[in-house]
DNA sequence: TAGAGGATTGAT
DNA sequence: TCAATCCTCTAC
């Protein structure tokens, strides 16, 4: 069942991020379907530092994020990485969710394909890498998430509470005390979820 | 309009 | 530990 305007309209964040996890995130391009169960996200808000839209600063590149929830957010990152966030919460309430990791589902061999990837390990662990997976560049920023090209689904996989775990986000030290909100949320123990540096 | 820096990655 | 790479935002 493909996941509704209802779900990402909610106003709680970082619930969503973490309802998040077990449902499948799918694109279908050029007739080929690939896709992933999300294993790891993090939850953004403008009420925190680490945020684009931090203290509702809105501008040409997070106008999306101040839409209403449904939206992908699609931005390039260190020049190189497309990332990929589903905007959340109501019209005018500037919050998204980061998918940082897929466990990959379907069109396995195409994603291997498009990453360049030997094997298929790893493949989509990370925010930059899974976007190459499934084809998401900037194209698709402000896409709504109940297209034909882009939607997640409750495939009706149960995430037991005690195999969710919350931590730090990545990669923001900017943010100062707001680097230590436990707004990342991941699979425990599932082997595609992002170790960063072998940390 | 210049300059700094980034929600990452992979190689060294 | 570090470079790649280019867009975005801020300050002037």
């Amino acid at each position: 069942m493909v996941l509704s305007a209802e779900f990402y309209q909610r106003k709680n964040v970082t619930r969503i991020a973490r309802e998040l996890l077990g449902k499948t995130l799918y694109t279908r391009l050029n007739g080929i379907t690939t896709g992933g169960m999300i294993v790891e996200t993090e939850a953004y808000s403008w009420k925190e530092r680490g945020c684009h839209a931090y203290k509702n600063r809105k501008t040409p590149r997070n106008e999306v994020m101040f839409r209403a929830g449904g939206l992908a957010y699609v931005y390039l990152c260190y020049g190189i990485h497309n990332l990929f966030n589903v905007v959340t919460n109501v019209e005018g309430m500037a919050e998204a969710v980061l998918i940082r990791a897929l466990e990959p589902v379907g069109g396995i061999g195409e994603m291997v394909k498009r990453t360049g990837a030997r094997t298929e390990k790893r493949m989509t662990s990370g925010p930059g890498k899974l976007t190459k997976a499934l084809g998401i560049d900037r194209s698709y920023n402000g896409f709504n998430m109940q297209s034909k090209q882009l939607w997640i689904e409750d495939a009706g996989t149960v995430v037991h509470p005690r195999k969710v775990m919350a931590v730090p986000r990545i990669g923001i030290d900017y943010a100062g005390e707001d680097a230590l909100l436990p707004w990342r949320f991941l699979l425990k123990d599932n082997p595609w979820v992002t170790t960063l540096h072998g940390k």
